[in-house]
DNA sequence: GAGTGGTCTAGACCACATG
DNA sequence: ATGTGGTCTAGACCACTCA
């Protein structure tokens, strides 16, 4: 037996509606991190569609990094997992090869009225009040990036009021418990230009020496961006690898 | 009805040895770029599963960038595309934000002795010979980069005796008409360090002032190594996005 | 019209996880 | 024992390409 009813609506494969259905669901946060899919078979009643067909729009989100499934127990909605994101640009291994994390120090937050650019980045009005941060990243004592950090202030006003002693090595997981932001993806960006007297001291430089140069844009579960940071690193330490094709 | 022998043999889902067999096939030679595969009937006739399994199996070709579908033709075996993937790391587009692409100059053509490194990069014994290409590639006059290119001589000898005027901005299509060797996929490495006095030349820098170093090995569709590169570039050009997670 | 890939059905049995 | 995902069957019709 074949469909009845085909080609109505919007023309699309009825596996990638249920797709677009369920990734709709995790872009609105009804189906938060962590959280269990409906089954295969239940989507695929509640779709009116053989199992076969809800299996290839669950298919769909694996491929894309959405969800993981697990054998015998269901399928999950990923959680991100930034923890190595910024020191994988550097040659910084263990004996074993291993990457290092960098330890965090928190050396000033404050509210202020955001620059033009960063605004615009961020996708707040111009003038938009904005909370900065600046840390320095150390591997073993050795400075390895220096961050200014910028959050729109409206859905981060917790952080203002976290005591020094508090902030850990990782800020994804703090947004996440104070301000309920949750960071899915981000982009980054390489460049290279000459440090400000700030940032050089700190990495050790002579002011106006070229450092490494790596923005990031981070976004949430529903791609609105959450966070802008521009992060300045030692260019001998420099160093990130990938494949091509 | 049900296969009646399921876990024999290697254990693994018989989609998954399908795609391992047609892969072979394409890392072997007997299926070329270009190339038409069987089409998934065939498929699954001549491997004895049903036509849904033989699908599967040329599905994971697909994802893994091995073959192209086109819908009533047929299933290609793709050539892979290089051109913009030394440009992607500058800062270089026209009005309309599309990537330039560098012309390339020849400098100099010669076969030595490899350097120890060199020759394990490209997994072949010390001392072996190989060819030493060096170029700089350039955008509306300006000088991008700086690169030293190193080949086994014995599979890329007829390089030798091609007259500079018929060098063009390409190399690997040259190496696949003159050599017969394709390159598939390569892994980039982004580094810096202070330019020698020959490329800071040819970039206009001082000689010792910081570069963005682009290290290459390149692969054939059967992963052994065929060309290992060095290129140096501008810091002040250098720029580069990618998304993460 | 014949052949190709693209979508979909309606089942089956297997392997894993949990109560 | 029950429910989950993982593999597989044996078909169907649709959409596209080419002779």
């Amino acid at each position: 037996m074949q469909a009845t009813a085909r080609q109505d609506e919007t023309r699309s494969p009825r596996y990638y509606r249920i797709y677009q259905a369920l990734l709709s669901e995790i872009q609105h946060g009804d189906l938060k991190p962590g959280d269990v899919l409906p089954s295969e078979m239940n989507i695929a009643q509640s779709h009116g569609v053989a199992p076969g067909t809800a299996r290839k729009a669950v298919d769909m989100l694996v491929d894309r990094g959405w969800v993981e499934r697990q054998h015998g127990k269901g399928t999950f909605v990923r959680r991100a997992d930034f923890s190595h994101s910024l020191a994988r640009f550097f040659r910084l291994t263990d004996r074993e090869g291993v990457q290092l994390h960098p330890k965090s120090e928190l050396l000033e937050i404050r509210a202020l009225e955001g620059a033009a650019e960063i605004c615009r980045q961020l996708e707040v009005p111009e003038k938009s009040e904005l909370i900065e941060i600046e840390r320095v990243r150390r591997v073993d004592e050795v400075p390895l990036l220096h961050e200014m950090i910028y959050l729109p202030s409206a859905r981060f006003l917790p952080l203002l009021s976290l005591p020094t002693k508090e902030w850990g090595d990782l800020l994804y997981p703090l947004y996440e418990q104070l301000c309920g932001e949750v960071v899915f993806r981000a982009t980054d960006t390489l460049s290279a230009g000459p440090a400000p007297a700030g940032p050089a001291h700190y990495l050790g430089q002579a002011p106006g020496s070229q450092v490494i140069e790596i923005t990031r844009l981070a976004r949430g579960y529903d791609e609105r961006p959450l966070e802008w940071r521009l992060s300045r690193g030692r260019l001998d330490l420099f160093h990130y690898s990938f494949d091509i094709r």
